[in-house]
DNA sequence: CTGAAAGCGCTTACAG
DNA sequence: CTGAAAGCGCTTACAG
């Protein structure tokens, strides 16, 4: 392995003249730079970045911390981490996928060991021991999401406010009067403290008495059939037209079952998808009406709001993006009956 | 922070002492295990990984180098990675993904810093320039997937060859002569080199003669809409009653096109998935039929492979893996017509 | 503008 | 079984 030594050697300058070119970090003559440039070439040096690390106290390395082992990547998810490590490589940092359990324990050992500067954690509940454990630790981070107490933290999250508005809208100026809010838990034990559940449960539930609709929530997990699925979901709200989905799974089983059970879609009942990606609308027969997770925007939010931490940047104001209104053929006016 | 050394007085020993006891790589009598243990305990020392792979030349970080920015992560990789960190947190690495550009250019950047001890490289080409840039830096690597000479490199990958067999036998079965196989690319600019796509390809084209069966591949990309997709699949091959198809959204998308344009499925043309989430089947409608990729298994050999290499371990023969065949709905017997 | 030197927090022969 | 010391490859005051 070719060092600075040894390019310092080639140069014949010292180890800390070196350094000076090779980060620019001291205004050093052209022709001691150039001298050090060319035999950097000759000699093919790479800096370490583990000494580097150690000398430095930083190591550079983000890690976006998703429980993969609670929960699968979705494809929001993945638009998000492209997203945030293209801005991130842009600043000169490694954003990378750590997989880490929910508990909490196994981020407090990641942690202690000074691998990471700093930290994006996704998928996270209202009371979110992970955040406790990064509090204590002294790592930057910013939360994808939000906990219960929001300010307390840097964050980026959806408008759940706007996104719930946005559909319940389109299916009210459709004119379905009675709705159905889905929450497809990907998970087992059910999702109760999953901030996305809960501000969309809340949203809707805020809006529905303002814009003099009825409405239901249900929340359902991923094990179930399609049509067992779509019968339950139309069996807890007989009367609702027009259903909000929040996962694109269960958003495409639903309409399967629909349709295997004889409901039309649209024509019977209207089904949006909430936090969706486009490309689940695709898949989807007819293609799927949805708010579109803003994956990409959030992803570079993030990933400043997390490096403007680390470099004492002023902090920006925790931003709320909304999903964006993706139409589709999976709603219709409400049928006259 | 608390270092070795405030360990070390702490306990009135000296650090080579608590640097045998952290890693047990000496061995401590008990009297001094129990002291420096209790230091360890009251300082609260967390031991620092970015020293200890300075020191030690080993980081203990595993690289899976996917191309995000090319291509995005669909659900078999994820399981893959899923299963690969368990397998190797099980062994004391530390397995995350690395968003590294397909060009190579990148990775030979990543791979300078020596910040990772190894790498899992995905979505591997037939001629994979990536390949030649880790052949080159000396980084212990295994692939998941094959070039067009496999033997010189350690990998793991799915027997495509089987897993066609299972697909078409499974069709052939079912008295369906004329099939078409579906290669969906996920990328713009054509795949032709991608190693799935050349591999199934190539097994489908040997093994129709063998079973008296016609057959014709088309190649199509991810921006048709389903009906013109559709379409444009039957015509290629009208007499076709039985269809293979490679990647799930392209599946998914397929089957919708085919119900819009008046195509029964299964009643006029059976659909199977190739290398297929079982998640993709469940939301089609009707369940798809598909041979599931064994992301989990291969996760698994993969980060055992790479790791045996790290290790200076005889290494294992490469192992092929089948996909499974899972049943669906939408394959039947042909229409007696 | 450049260099000598300390130091980052560990591991690992080597000696006893 | 334990310790003193060198060394991993850098960065960074400090001095000149």
């Amino acid at each position: 392995m070719v060092t600075m030594k040894d390019v310092a050697e080639h140069a014949g300058v010292s180890i800390a003249t070196v350094s000076f070119v090779v980060n620019d970090t001291k205004p050093v003559t052209p022709a001691t730079r150039a001298r050090i440039e060319a035999a950097m070439v000759e000699l093919g040096y790479r800096r370490n970045a583990v000494a580097r690390a150690l000398a430095s106290r930083r190591t550079r390395i983000l890690a976006l911390v998703y429980p993969v082992f609670e929960r699968p990547l979705n494809t929001s998810s993945v638009e998000f981490f492209t997203s945030a490590a293209a801005a991130a490589s842009a600043r000169g940092y490694h954003l990378v996928i750590w997989p880490v359990s929910n508990d909490g324990r196994e981020l407090g050992e990641l942690l202690g060991q000074r691998l990471v500067d700093g930290v994006l954690l996704m998928e996270v509940q209202l009371d979110d021991s992970r955040v406790q454990v990064l509090e204590r630790s002294g790592t930057p981070f910013a939360l994808i999401g939000r906990t219960r107490e929001p300010d307390r933290y840097r964050y980026v999250d959806i408008d759940f406010e706007a996104t719930v508005a946005g559909a319940v809208d389109h299916l009210a100026a459709l004119g379905h009067q009675h709705l159905t809010l889905v929450l497809g838990s990907g998970v087992d034990h059910g999702d109760r403290d999953y901030g996305p559940f809960a501000r969309t449960r809340a949203a809707f539930d805020a809006l529905l008495p303002e814009r003099t609709l009825t409405g239901r929530t249900i929340e359902v997990n991923q094990t179930e059939d399609a049509t067992a699925l779509a019968d339950r979901i139309v069996a807890s709200h007989p009367a609702a037209t027009g259903i909000l989905v929040l996962n694109d799974h269960t958003a495409l089983r639903l309409v399967a079952g629909l349709r295997r059970t004889g409901r039309k879609v649209p024509g019977d009942i209207s089904v949006m998808g909430l936090l969706a990606a486009a490309e689940s609308g695709m898949v989807c027969d007819p293609p799927l009406t949805l708010m579109r997770a803003p994956g990409p925007e959030l992803g570079r939010l993030g990933a400043d709001a997390l490096i403007r931490d680390l470099e004492k940047d002023e902090p920006l104001p925790p931003r709320l993006v909304p999903c964006a209104f993706e139409p589709g053929q999976s709603t219709a006016p409400r049928r006259s009956s």
